[in-house]
This record gives structure tokens, sequence and C-alpha cells, in this order.
RNA sequence: GGUCGCAUAGCUCAGUUGGUUAGAGCGCCUGCCUCACAUGCAGGAGGCCCCUGGUUCAAGUCCAGGUGCGACCACCA
């Protein structure tokens, strides 16, 4: 093949162009395109995290994204037929959230349709209350913001060169998530996995909805003591502390621990709560810890899951006063379960405090307890840890709702098992999922009264006076899914007996967005829509994902798997780290210290921050560090300028037979080798720190020297070489830096090896060595390098030019090493401008060293 | 409080199964426009490998204990 004209070559490399080029390109080409004849063997599939897109562009999604695409572009490379699809989040309360804010409005699901209303409020608009909007045009709503973030997700995605395949695009709300989502309820139903039951539950009052075990967190939260006085029946009295003194007409019994010698007596007896003078039992419980408080504690319904338990192991009267927006409701006192000694004066306190919010009962209580004077102290502020839900901005109350649940409790061995079947990423990142496992407290909360979400496919039967019978759901079959239970009719009932006494109702709550996302490896392979597609891509073989949330979706697909088919998900996951800010704090946009990451793309290249993205090992954080980027890009502008100087080069390639060149290929060879082993164990940052060292220290800083000489002169061996090098090197490097690399292999290689884009070349390997002979000493080509170098301190202590020319060079070095620079040094007098040069034996140098006895650097010319 | 990870040059990080004098890039200093590249090239300075103890002929590397930082989980009386 002949050279390149120098004519055709860029000057510069043009980023933004090229990589808008290249992305056009490979969808004409269909590179990324995924084979669906090809056999699961040949196959390799990524359960690719869809993105929430209704949360802002972060570098830790361009972070975390590009390591998957370096992963599969190397698969790629390996031959196998990639499955690499792109799903977007949209369902949830993120969306909701965004919508309410964006056009400030509310759903009222009682209200009739009457079409979404897109115009954006004005200021004005936004200083009076939300407007009520019905559920369908509130989904209609969420739907349309959704989509704009998911055409700004996917914009960053192509510019990025990710090497999706676009055809393989997918939303978690599209009709064939939703028909999935329901088919997975369907067949949990049919195995008996789920159930729904009316008990206490955690509940965000803002969002009105219960939330799972997997999206609470504790916050450290200020609070305080206070000392409040009960009586005991038959006289007497003691002092409870309580943080939660708004609660006190919800208490429903008194406990504390049985060798507690100061309370023992009490054990048995009725304590009276003050203000509302209900009698309650006092008992003893191991869990109450003596030193905290006063050692003796109310048991309300429900201030935290320990009164949950008490109230379920004592079977304790059930008094609810919080509602579900948070404010005390109404109750009256003296009525059944609502019994008082004194009526009067309870009713009398209550009435202060219904309506109330939690806040504002307990001030109230408080100036009620100090006047009744049964506070005993001031409150004693103290700061402790409340559950809160994660996106929640008020602490999480355990209010009485009914729910759906998946049963996982039972099947914690189970699920540990299927843990230890998959291979983690780095490998102590298993001890996460087993550590959440082995603390489930409470089976998989799954409904959600929210709107914009998959809806439950269920009906339930109404009685005659209209009231549903939650023990008889009607369960949408599996050929009629997907259903919206508000809309659709169950079997055997007409339209017009929705909500009507012996009619029906629909099940208004919908999915868990997990319960969905928990599907993407099911989503991709269509499950039961599409057996025979099903077992091509199913399991998947990696998942990618990020560390915080090994408890939600690894664990929640794991769990389905199981359930559905007792199999594992997917072969490996493969967890990446956060990016943090240079304090080393985690970036988040709550704190403001959020890189967006198209400036980054811009000032950098893409290639520039996959760079800098691969950088990271697996599972490690990483600081935010523009010098890395500015590297990244420095090291694509020296693989353009390599490029074109190697391929500029006039000689035909021929047989590789200098000792240096065969020197120069053996260690490329090592380099292969190396490389190749870390990429298969999803090593891409040790594959590329690798590359790049030799790429820059072996090849352009030395080697390239060193035949420049030759390669001048047309010597084939020089030239091919030279291509040797490039050739692998460009492709070595192609996972993390796909545009300059498929650039410069355009130039000629595509040509010559048939291989039009480099990302469907084959990797380097044993082919690419085949007729090159072995060098007679590895080490000629240190030899060859040290000896440049010591000519190379010469110039430099001289201040004088590297291009200098030296007239006579007298070099020291022992005997061995001089036999290894004999073969090579011809080269190196060449790239050191050396015109007469002597090499003397010194036993006493060290082995591989050379001294430089004498340096006559030519006259400047004029 | 439980679990896990990290600690090496001013900064960001490599350092394979223990094995000569601990490496790279950035930054810094000194030179050099040398015919791919000044987004470059050459040369150089710079380290109680967190601390203490142990195993070993030999420890940055293995073990124990501590310290600091980070993450995940738990902690509502």
């Amino acid at each position: 093949m002949p050279a390149i004209d120098p004519a055709t070559l860029p000057k510069h490399f043009d980023a933004p162009e090229a990589e808008a080029r290249w992305d056009r390109v490979w969808e004409e080409w269909g590179v990324h395109a995924w084979d669906p004849a090809r056999s699961r063997d040949e196959t390799f599939v990524v359960d690719t995290p869809p993105p929430t897109v209704s949360g802002s562009l972060h570098v830790g999604h361009v972070f975390s994204y590009t390591h998957t695409d370096v992963i599969v572009r190397y698969r790629r490379m390996r031959g196998r037929n990639i499955y690499y699809p792109m799903g977007w989040d949209d369902n949830g309360v993120p969306t909701e959230r965004r919508v309410q804010n964006y056009f400030h409005v509310r759903c009222d699901p009682t209200l009739p349709p009457r079409g979404a209303d897109l115009a954006v409020p004005t200021d004005a608009e936004r200083k009076g209350p939300p407007r009520l909007v019905a559920r369908a045009d509130f989904i209609e709503l969420c739907l349309s913001l959704t989509r704009g973030d998911e055409e700004a997700f996917k914009t960053l995605w192509r510019r990025l060169g990710l090497s999706v395949d676009w055809k393989e695009e997918y939303s978690t709300i599209d009709r064939r998530c939703r028909h999935l989502a329901q088919l997975s309820f369907r067949d949990l139903f049919d195995k008996g996995h789920v159930y729904s039951v009316e008990a206490p539950f955690m509940w965000d009052i803002d969002f009105h909805m219960a939330v799972s075990q997997a999206e609470v967190e504790d916050r450290p939260a200020r609070g305080a003591f206070h000392d409040v006085a009960f009586g005991v029946e038959g006289g007497g009295e003691f002092t409870i502390a309580t943080t939660r003194p708004e609660l006190l007409p919800a208490c429903v019994g008194v406990t504390a621990h049985p060798d507690d010698q100061r309370y023992r007596p009490l054990f048995g007896k009725r304590a009276v709560t003050p203000l509302f003078h209900v009698p309650i039992p006092i008992f003893p419980s191991e869990a109450v810890d003596p030193e905290k408080g006063t050692g003796i504690l109310m048991v309300c319904t429900f201030g935290d899951a320990t009164d949950v338990a008490w109230w379920r192991e004592r079977k304790l009267a059930l008094r609810q006063v919080l509602g579900r927006d948070g404010r005390l409701v109404p109750v009256a006192f003296g009525s059944p379960g609502w019994e008082s000694e004194d009526v009067v004066a309870a009713t009398r306190s209550y009435v202060e405090l219904a309506g109330k919010t939690v806040h504002g009962a307990r001030q109230r209580v408080v100036e009620l307890l100090r006047e009744a004077g049964a506070l005993r102290a001031e409150p004693r502020p103290i700061e402790h840890a409340v559950k809160f839900y994660e996106k929640g901005d008020r602490p999480l109350e355990f209010i009485t709702t009914r729910q759906w649940f998946v049963r996982l409790l039972d099947k914690k061995d189970a699920l540990l098992a299927k843990g230890e079947e998959i291979r983690w990423h780095p490998d102590f990142m298993r001890l996460r999922y087993r550590n959440w496992t082995e603390n489930l407290g409470f089976d998989w909360c799954i409904s959600r009264q929210r709107y914009f979400g998959v809806p439950f496919p269920v009906w339930y039967p109404l009685d005659a006076e209209g009231r549903p019978d939650h023990a008889r759901p009607i369960v949408a079959e599996a050929a009629a899914l997907p259903v919206d239970a508000m809309v659709d009719v169950p079997p055997g009932y007409a339209p017009e007996q929705r909500d009507r006494p012996n009619g029906f109702t629909g099940e208004s709550d919908i999915f868990d967005t997990w319960f969905t996302s928990s599907l993407t490896p099911q989503i991709s392979s269509g499950w039961l829509l599409d057996p025979a597609r099903h077992r091509k891509l199913f399991p998947a073989d990696v998942r990618p994902q990020a560390h915080d949330i090994i408890r939600t979706w690894a664990f929640y697909t794991i769990a389905k798997a199981m359930l559905h088919e007792d199999a594992i998900p997917w072969r490996n996951v493969v967890v990446s780290g956060w990016i943090l800010d240079p304090d080393r704090k985690k970036m988040s946009k709550s704190k403001g210290n959020v890189v967006t990451p198209t400036h980054l793309l811009d000032q950098y290249t893409a290639d520039g921050v996959r760079y800098w993205a691969a950088g990271a090992r697996l599972g490690t954080d990483t600081a935010f560090d523009d010098k890395v980027f500015k590297v990244g890009k420095r090291l694509v502008t020296k693989i353009f300028n390599a490029g074109k100087y190697v391929l500029l080069q006039g000689g035909t390639p021929g047989p590789i037979t200098a000792e240096l060149d065969r020197a120069f290929a053996y260690r490329l060879r090592g380099l292969v080798e190396q490389v190749t082993a870390s990429f298969e164990e999803f090593d891409y940052a040790h594959a590329l720190q690798d590359t790049e060292s030799f790429f820059w220290a072996d090849f352009t800083d030395t080697f390239l020297e060193l035949v420049k000489g030759r390669a001048r002169q047309g010597d084939g061996s020089a030239t091919a070489a030279l291509r040797l090098g490039l050739g692998v090197l460009l492709r070595l490097f192609a996972p993390v830096l796909p545009y300059i690399t498929e650039e410069v292999w355009s130039w000629a290689f595509a040509e010559e090896t048939g291989a039009r884009s480099i990302h469907r070349a084959p990797w380097p390997g044993a082919a690419d060595f085949a007729g090159v002979a072995a060098p007679a000493d590895p080490a000629s080509f240190d030899a060859a390098v040290a000896c440049l170098a010591a000519v190379n301190k010469g110039k430099s202590e001289a201040s004088v030019s590297g291009g200098r020319v030296v007239t006579r060079l007298v070099a020291a070095a022992n005997p061995a090493t001089l036999d290894r620079l004999r073969p090579v040094a011809a080269d190196v007098m060449s790239a050191a401008r050396v015109e007469g040069h002597e090499l003397r034996s010194d036993a006493v140098l060290a082995d591989g060293a050379f001294a430089l006895v004498e340096i006559v650097f030519a006259p400047v010319e004029a």
C-alpha cells in the first residue's frame, strides 16, 4: 500500500468536526448494531443503567457511562456481537416533582381530564396556588417534559461516543416496559410472592406515599428530650423522656428494661398519661436501654419501628392521631378505643392539637404540659438520627395504610446464594450486597400513591355498601396486559359498575419505580413477550452500576430474576466509583459543586474526557482534576502527530529484520498481552496506563527517534515496524479514545486491513506478529535507549540543541552492554547525530549503563 | 456502633506472587524552535511509602493493633 499523500492530511485534528462526522459514519455503517442472528456464545450483553432523566446532566454520568463503553468497545474488537441498549428512567417521584415545579401544578386524581396545558406559567401565576390537573393530564405533562430531557442525554451520549445501539432505546414508562412490569406482577402474584396488607408502614407526609426500606436514609436531626410525668394507678408517678411529646395522645403503653430496679415495681400496673388521662399498661422489654433518657419510655402508635414491634407483640391498642398529611386528625376521647379517665380534660387538650402539624402540635403540647405541671424539666436539646425518605424533606412517619409487598424476608438465604453466583468487580462490593440482604428488615413495599408510573393491573370488587374487598383482588390475566385499572374494566364487569356498590374499583396505586427498573435485563431480552430473544440475551454478561444503588437496583434485579426464573440476571457486576470535587467531597447538585459535562467536551474533546474517566480504577472514587483532562487532550494531539509521521514515511514496508525493530516488536507483543489481560478483568485503567506509557516512552520518544534515519532512507524493516507499532497502539487505545484512533486508522489501515472501522478491527494478537523474528537479544532496545540518553545528557549539559551534530563521541560501557549495543549502534548514532564515535569497554560500569568519556560538537553553522 | 475501602513526591496516582538504588504524569528548576508534534524534546531537583509492633535472610508489599479520610449500613425512646 502506498504511503498517503501528505496533502490529504489535515494540519490539525479538528475534534468537534471529527466527533460529529464519525458519529454519523458509525451509524451509517452499523458499527454498533447488535446482530440478532448470531448465537448467545458470540454475544456480549450489557444491562445498561437507565439514567434518571429528570436529574441534571452531571460529570458523574459521563464518568461511569464511559467505563461501560470502554469495556464494550474492547469486547466488540474481540469479535463479540454487542448488545448495548440505552433506556431512560423517566417514571417516578423525581419526574413528578420536576413537573410540579416546572408547570406549577399538582395532580388531583378526582378531576376529569381536560387535556394537558403545556404552557410554562408566568411569574405572576407562580405566586398563586398551583394549578390542579387531572391524573391523565399530569401524566401527559410528565411525558412531555421527560422527552426533552431524554434528547439532552442522548445528545451528550452520542458526543461522548458511547457505542450504544440506538435501535435498542426504551424508556421505563413506555408501553413495552409497562407491559413487562405488569407481567412481572402477574407472575409474582401467581407464585404467591406478592400480598397486600393494611398495616403501619413508613410514610412520607409530603409525597403522600409509602416508601420502601431501600429508599430510607437516616439523617442527623435536632431534637429534644422532654421529661414528662406520668401517673400510676393506685398512686405514684414516674418521668419518661420523649422526643415526640406530640404523640402523647397516641400513647398506648409504657416500657422499661426488665432488670431496671427503678421501674420493676411498676410492671403489670397501669400508667395514666398526663393531659389525656388514658390508662395504659406498663410492661418490661429487653429492647429498652436503661441508660437512655430516663430509662422508661412511652410506646405510641406510631413513633418509630420499635413502637410498631411492641404494638404487635403486646397487642396494644391502636390510637393513630397522625394523618397522611402529617397533621393531627380529629379524634373523640370517650369513644370506643379512646377511653379516658377524664374525657372532658382529654378533649379540651386535644382540641388544641387537632389539625396542627407535628411541629405545631409539639410546641402546643409542651405548653399544655407546662401549664398542667407535668413537664418535669425544660426540653434538653439532643442530636439524633431520624429516618427520611431519601428524596424527602420531612421525617417519615409510621402510618397505617394498605400497601402491596413482595415477600423477600423469608428468602434471604436464597438471595445471598444468588449474590455469590455473580462476579463482582471489584470483589469487595459483594459485601455491600451481602450486608444489605442480611439486614433486610421489611418485605419490599412496591405500591406508591403517585401518578406517573406503571399502574397496578388490579381491581377490587365492591360490596353492597360500596366497600372494596381487598382480600379478593382481581388481577388482570397475563394475556390482557398491559392495562390501566383506572380506565380498563375487569372481566365480568361493565364500565358503569366502576365505583358503584356491587361493582368494582380500580387500584389507583402505581409501582415503585424500582419494580420496573429491576427488570432491565428482561426489558432487553423481552422475557415472556419474546422467549426466543430472551434465550439470546438473558442473563446479561455485565451490569455496570454505581455502588450506592447496590441495595436498590442490584438487589431488586437479583430478587426479580430469582423469583421469576430462579436465575441470576447477569454474570458480572462492574461498579464504578464516585466523582468527588477537588476537596474530596461527593459532588451533588444540592452542594452546588457540580461540573456540567458539556463544557468539558468543548474544552477537552470527547477523547480527552474519556481519557480522564478511564483513568479511574473500578470502584474507586476519583477527585475531579482538570489537569487530567489536559493530559488526555495532549495525548490525542500526540497520537495525531505520531500517526501523521509514521504514515508519511515513503518506504515500502518489508520484512522486519533489523535487530532494533525486532526488539521493539518483541516489547510491543509483551504490551499487547498485558493490556489484553487487563481488559479481560474489566481493568481498563491499567490497560490505558500501560498503553499510554508504552506509546510515549517506548514508541514516540525512543523507537520512533531511533529509526528515523532508516525510515527516511525508505528502509522496509523500519517502515514496517513503525506501522506495526502504530497499528497495534491505535487499536489498544481505541476503546478509550474512539475518535482520534478511528481518524488515524482511516488514513491507511482501514484500506490496508479491510476493517473500515477500527472499532470492528480485530484486537491485536499473535497474527500481528506472525513473521517477525525474535530479536537476538530483547535488551538491545534498552541498550540503544540508554546510549541515546547518555548523548542527550551530554547535549543538555552543554546547553546545545538536540539537533546539534556531534563530530566525535567516546562512550564506555561494560563488555556485555557493548555487545548488546553493537547491532543497534548505527540507529543510535543516527538519532543522536553522531558522525564519529568510539565505544570503549569498561568492566567497572554497571550493566546497561553508559558513560560519556568525550563529546565534541560541530560548530554552529552561520 | 457494624461493615468495607483508602493512606506512596507539592498535586493526581502506579507499584503484579515479599527480592538490588521505590516509579509515572502534572507542577517546579535548567536547557533546546532537533526535518510528526513548542499541545513538543532533552536534562534535573523532589519520598520517616500514616504510626507502632510482629513474621522473614529480606516488608511500600504479609499479619496484629492504632490514627486519619471516605463510603455503605445501623442508631428516632
